[in-house]
DNA sequence: GGGGTTGTGAAAATCCGGTTACCGGCGCCG
DNA sequence: CGGCGCCGGTAACCGGATTTTCACAACCCC
């Protein structure tokens, strides 16, 4: 459990150069990436910075900007993990921080290890939802497998080659089996962000997956949509007994599953 | 503000009454359940307990106990929230408890308010956790259960494949569970604004809701309508028999379960 | 029996997701 | 260093699912 973190990238938002230098030595002893900003940055960058982690000295900003900032970063990337890092404050000032979405609030001066280990300890609530199943043994279901330490997923003992977001897609979704999964979670889970309006990427990226599945495996139904809603990770043999024959769309009633409401993909094969 | 947190379960191990009194009293304005205990327990305890976090003076344990139950703790109950608030520490300390699992440590003497805002910032993340019963616990009645998690219904475990709308409605209603609704104002919840005059929506999605249903479970009556005034949900086990047993366990004849005159008016209503 | 309500069935209007094409960025390789 | 191919992301079109609107029958209560 020790190397649970694995690496991390971590945004340092301050200017006081004794502590940025002495954090900076820790985090690169630990080998997580870090990089320093003197001050504010548009939220879209951070998003684009896929980090982990950002340690905020909310002296660096006027007050007033300080805390919209933070809402900002809070409704934006709900998964990052925020520790604020600040001289001297008081308990109103702290509880309106966690409240508005930091996660820890640290007194400066203060022992740059304990700032290691609360940004661990940060991150390390954060992981726990979304994946952070790279131990977890792999995942079988249907013709599938999955791999979360090898970043593939395999049918019938073939990659299914996945490209990276493919397989978070994925992963994401079998993490919830069972269970439909609205779009904009969907999107949070694996994009790391709030999805902007009109935003289909989930949708295509869908498609790319079912088509790789479908293409290798293809008696089988993996991802069901729910119209106005999301998607369902449930693999479901497709009914085997019309093998080939296209046409046969049996109407077995009791037994299967054919819910008219989810459109079934048909093995629409070549 | 997020009205995500709504009530919590928390449990603190503390010995200092001054402090479990002020926090108490937090505790209860805020309405979150919360249990005292004077020492250490047995983890199954805690697991038994199903809280939500857990606030552990150290102190109150001698070293040599506190340490492991940490672990224990963080093993046993990954997505248990832990804060540690004790009196006097030294980094090194507050570094190890940290690492161990911790996911605050609060030095004392500490404002209660930044102990429920840490809570609620410790809470906030794992709350994320999807694919469990986590929103809204999933309401259970006759042979239908409502997951409002995952925006299904399920009948005697099958999806009832409702529409989103469907959907809302339903929900809507048993929200209401056994008192009337008026049309104007089941509309406003479900579509959100005023409804027009003359608008039948309402109507033709009860009719639709009221297909599904009593299409996948014949012997129940779920939505009655008020003539004049709106509808009520109040799933009642249609008496087959005929008879007066009330609470008659509906026989579920081959032959009657076809019979799509299932047009039956409420009895009445109290 | 009459006037206002609700139940039904179906057409019309919308909305939504599937699908395809295309674009820009990045890493690889010649 | 430029070209190529892969990958992620965006825009647009299309067909089908869903929602809304209608018209009328069935009903309820006075």
């Amino acid at each position: 459990m020790s190397s649970s973190t694995g690496t991390l990238r971590i945004a340092v938002i301050d200017r006081d150069g004794a502590f940025l230098k002495v954090l900076g030595k820790r985090l690169d002893a630990a080998g997580w990436q870090h990089r320093v900003l003197g001050g504010i940055v548009p939220v879209d960058e951070l998003v684009a910075m896929k980090i982990n982690a950002l340690v905020l000295d909310m002296s660096v900003l006027p007050p007033e900007e300080a805390w919209p900032f933070l809402e900002r970063v809070g409704g934006m990337l709900p998964g990052l993990g925020v520790i604020i890092c600040t001289d001297e404050s008081t308990v109103a000032q702290r509880v309106r921080g966690l409240r508005l979405g930091a996660d820890d609030w640290v007194a400066k001066p203060c022992h740059p290890e304990e700032v290691m280990a609360r940004i661990e300890a940060v991150v390390r609530r954060r992981r726990r939802r979304a994946s952070g199943e790279a131990e977890r043994g792999p995942l079988v279901v249907g013709e599938l497998e999955i791999r979360g330490d090898q970043y593939q997923a395999f049918v019938a003992g073939r990659s299914a080659d996945l490209t990276r977001r493919e397989f978070e897609l994925l992963q994401a979704l079998s993490d919830a089996q069972g269970s439909v999964i609205e779009r904009g979670e969907i999107y949070r889970r694996v994009w790391g962000y709030e999805m902007a309006h009109g935003d289909r990427s989930v949708d295509v990226f869908i498609r790319k997956l079912r088509i790789k599945l479908e293409q290798r495996s293809p008696n089988w139904a993996y991802i069901h949509t729910h119209f106005g809603i999301g998607y369902r990770f449930d693999p479901e043999p497709l009914d085997a007994t019309a093998a080939d024959p296209p046409a046969g769309q049996p109407p077995a009633a009791a037994g299967s599953a054919s819910d008219p409401a989810t459109t079934e993909l048909e093995p629409a094969d070549a």
